[in-house]
DNA sequence: GACTTTAGTCTCAGAAAGTGACTAATTCGC
DNA sequence: GCGAATTAGTCACTTTCTGAGACTAAAGTC
């Protein structure tokens, strides 16, 4: 992992592993192999014949036993100056996981985005571009499922909503919206938790039902 | 171009150079140079301390003379099987420019989408990616702006809006959403095209006004 | 049993979007 | 010159969407 021999990839796939750590989002780092006390984003160089996205769910593996449902690559980074794993170009992918079945292995430590260790550059980009992806996407994919476990109530996917927005949401209006995707269909279970009435337990199960008759949108003025 | 040595870096930067030619989009190819009668999405293999974005507008710059208003790249492409020049990894980036002011160089041509040469399937990945990242973005990324000259009327803004959507628009809707986003303003100039009444000519110009107060949409399930 | 807490629903008002019809300014045919 | 045709730009009406608060339901707490 530390030779510089000149033969290797010039490229690494490194991967942005996600989660939800009570009220805000964490992302997953790796103790750094030459330095110690020095955190570095979980990173592979692939071998040749290797494709993006296998190499990005094979470091994920590695650093959590098993690879997240939902990955996608955000694209390449390298501003032509800094290496940090002797790479000239790191792709990089960002991976969900919910938090209750994400224990990492040792080496690997969960970090609140609040506080973060220290960064390299070009890592702090890819933190950027993650974050601002995740939100940008958010009505694109279903990333806000993809970061609760597979049965949840509507109240912790608002909350998971309100979270990833940054914003408090209206309950009415947000389970308007829901029932009229189709995205989520109910079970026969009920949670209880603690006082208050139980709630019911919803999967994520898309259905492809009417779609939307929107016009255009100019919303890019608003950043 | 041609050599294989081992110290090649091993990823491309390749760039989709997009243009609205009449009714339909195009792109810009380069003939290839050991195969004649190849064409290629044009490309380069950037130098040690290049920047991934330098190398891009550079790859531009050959092709057109000059480089696009607006450049985004898209993704790094590599099955981990087939070479399209020589590198394990593309890292594509999308160009867009007006037609009227973009003259390919000898060895360079436009197709229309509906007609491309035949690709290698990582080109074809990359174009596939290329049209829906221009789709998904329009609303966040002055795209159809970056595709018209510098001034224009709001019927070329909605036919380009109606091309890149792949559907028809209604003019009052369409023009009362502009209004409300303060993305334009109007010049003193008016154009004349042939029959009827002359329009006036706008600019982009973006100005900082009222944001949306939008709740959540759930859009993914419809494709 | 009254009170608190959380889940889930209902209704209403205001905002936004779809639609067709209307006016305005030009060219074309005669 | 004059009416028809054509394109630009606006208006008024209807439908749909959204935000907001109130309301019912089912649990725990005291």
């Amino acid at each position: 992992m530390r030779d510089r021999s000149p033969k290797t990839a010039s490229y690494s796939v490194d991967v942005l592993l996600v989660t939800a750590m009570g009220t805000e989002l964490a992302l997953l780092f790796a103790r750094s192999s030459n330095e110690r006390e020095r955190w570095t984003l979980p990173w592979k160089v692939p071998q040749a014949g290797d494709a993006l996205d296998s190499a990005a769910a094979r470091v994920a593996e590695d650093a959590l036993g098993e690879s997240p449902i939902w990955m996608e690559q955000i694209g390449a980074f390298g501003d032509g100056k800094r290496h940090p794993s002797d790479a000239e170009v790191s792709v990089a992918h960002i991976g969900l996981v919910p938090h209750e079945t994400a224990s990492p292995r040792t080496g690997y430590a969960w970090f609140p985005m609040g506080d973060l260790p220290p960064l390299s550059p070009r890592q702090r980009a890819m933190v950027e571009i993650a974050t601002r992806t995740i939100q940008g996407r958010l009505d694109q994919a279903p990333i806000a499922f993809r970061l609760l476990p597979a049965m949840f109530t509507l109240s912790e996917l608002q909350q998971m909503y309100e979270l990833l927005l940054g914003k408090r949401l209206h309950k009415a209006s947000f389970r308007r919206a829901l029932q009229a995707s189709w995205l989520v269909e109910p079970t026969d279970e009920w949670r209880s938790e603690g006082r208050g009435r139980p709630a019911q337990l919803f999967r994520y199960a898309p259905k492809k039902k009417r779609r939307p008759h929107r016009g255009v949108r100019f919303d890019f003025l608003y950043p």
